[in-house]
RNA sequence: GUGGUUGUAGCUCAGUUGGUUAGAGCGUCGGUUUGUGGUUCCGAAAGUCGCGGGUUCGAGCCCCGUCUCCCACCCCA
């Protein structure tokens, strides 16, 4: 029989790798709570409709869909599928696709539910996504988010909790990152300055790629988007900007003097940078100009955080969007929100190794015994330790001592608790620490009292 | 979607110019006077050599296809 695979770009998880990622997830949630966001989910499948066009036409390519159940093939004329076009007959055997982000779900949710929802509306989302990518490092077909997004409210103050926000779970999961911060009404400014205002997107996108090609590559990608030379001339400056982001937003604000779009922007950085040095963010923030990223719906801030130590790419992005919702209808709703890369999070403190020692879900004691009588004798135990939330099982059989200490071993079970016929004459557990391998006879007082700290 | 790369036991890998029943370490399981694990010693199970085809008297090894892994591009968390 051939061996039972998984699809490509997906992954198991064992439950030490689970104790693992739930510490990152605990972590960001607990935080994001901490700021009064709320919880949603949506479901993994959405409607095509809802999904295609979102995302730009590589974002549609790299939608999963899914076939429609039964005779799917009815949905199409026989002309149709003589003609063997593929993405027309897609349409036909196919009305759902798997989710490729959160934040377009989250906006169906905000039109649908608008009437339920009191604005500003604080949510947080934790789901996985699915990517039809090809997997390659750091890369892969289904993948979590961990999404927070503020709707209804222009405030800058939101931008500043985000900001907050990523400071805050980057300290309690020890990753040094750098944040860059840029603005989508800057990149226009600087369009609209250099009389290219309609080609903006290529010339993010190109400039979004100069740390990894360089100047002189960028030009050239430029170039061949049909702009002009002496455009490109009036965008070295800018691309060459240096210094601290104050004397950046000083070179800025005489570059992008006539824009009054650009002028915006600035206003709006500085507003930003005086708010996290008033609450003294801890994480470094770094104006960059070529964070463009890739999606177009950005309007404002721009945000993404880059390990410091670690090559993976950025593990949290995101930004404002002025009109989200208007796609399903919903017009003058602005939000901002940032996304949490929980998978690339968790390659970084793989390779960091910065996992607690102890984790919160293990088994703190385990019951060993060497009978059915003793069995029986250990369930009140457990039921006591339980109520006192301390994790705690029994060995299920009476199988050998080997046995049963070599499975709290496996599972590192801090301690056992051995029952035999001494013990149940004494109405007490013989109590051995695995670590020192010390052990003493204790009653259920002592015990609860010594395995309090272990909750 | 394009290009490159990898595949032998649960895991990490050996395997000679093509030549008998394909090996090791780790792990797993069992045993080492049946009330003591993580460190000893002994033993066992475990592989259609990714899959399909071809060349050959003979293929883990050579050729073709395919899938998969990883890497780069596109794009992106």
């Amino acid at each position: 029989m051939q061996k039972p695979t998984i699809p490509k770009g997906t992954r198991d998880f064992t439950p030490q790798e689970m104790a693992n990622r739930n510490y990152i997830f605990n972590t960001i949630k607990d935080v994001f709570q901490l700021y009064g966001f709320q919880q949603i989910e949506t479901p993994a499948m959405e409607n095509l409709s809802t999904l295609m066009g979102k995302y730009g036409e590589e974002g549609d390519k790299l939608l999963f869909k899914i076939l429609n159940s039964g005779d799917f093939i009815s949905g199409a004329s026989d002309n149709e599928l003589l003609d063997r076009n593929s993405s027309k007959l897609t349409n036909k055997f196919s009305e759902k696709g798997l989710r490729y982000d959160l934040t377009v779900p989250f906006a169906r949710f905000v039109v649908q539910h608008q009437n339920e929802i009191s604005f500003p509306f604080k949510r947080y989302q934790m789901q996985p996504v699915w990517r039809a990518d090809r997997p390659q490092k750091g890369r892969y077909r289904e993948f979590y988010q961990c999404d927070v997004d503020v709707v209804g409210s222009n405030s800058l103050l939101n931008e500043l909790e985000l900001i907050q926000i990523v400071d805050e779970v980057y300290r309690r999961l020890k990753i040094n990152v750098c944040l860059k911060l840029n603005n989508r009404k800057i990149l226009s400014g600087i369009a609209e300055i250099i009389g290219e205002a309609e080609k903006i997107t290529d010339i993010t996108v190109a400039i979004d790629k100069m740390d990894k090609i360089g100047l002189e590559k960028v030009n050239e990608e430029i170039a061949s988007k049909g702009i002009a030379a002496e455009a490109i001339a009036k965008l070295q400056p800018i691309l060459k900007l240096s210094g601290t982001n104050s004397e950046k937003l000083i070179q800025l604000k005489s570059v992008l003097a006539e824009s009054e779009i650009g002028q915006k922007g600035i206003s709006e950085l500085e507003t930003i940078f005086e708010l996290c040095e008033a609450m003294k963010v801890q994480t470094k923030i770094e104006l960059d100009l070529t964070l463009a990223r890739g999606l177009n719906y950005y309007t404002g801030a721009i945000f993404e955080v880059k390990a410091l130590d670690v090559e993976i790419g950025s593990i949290t992005g995101g930004g404002r969007y002025d009109n989200l919702t208007g796609v399903f209808g919903l017009d003058g709703v602005s939000g901002v929100g940032i996304s949490f890369g929980a998978d690339r999070i968790y390659d970084v403190l793989n390779q960091l190794a910065l996992y607690p020692e102890t984790s919160a879900e293990q088994t703190q004691i385990l019951f060993v015994s060497f009978g059915e009588k003793e069995l029986l004798y250990c369930l009140p135990w457990l039921s006591s330790l339980r109520a006192q939330k301390i994790n705690s099982e029994v060995y299920p059989e009476s199988t050998k001592m080997k046995k049963q200490m070599t499975y709290a071993d496996n599972k590192r079970i801090p301690f056992v608790a051995i029952v035999g016929e001494t013990e149940m004459n004494a109405d007490k557990v013989m109590l051995k620490n695995m670590k020192t391998g010390e052990q003493a006879l204790v009653s259920m007082d002592e015990l609860l009292e010594k395995m309090k700290f272990y909750r």
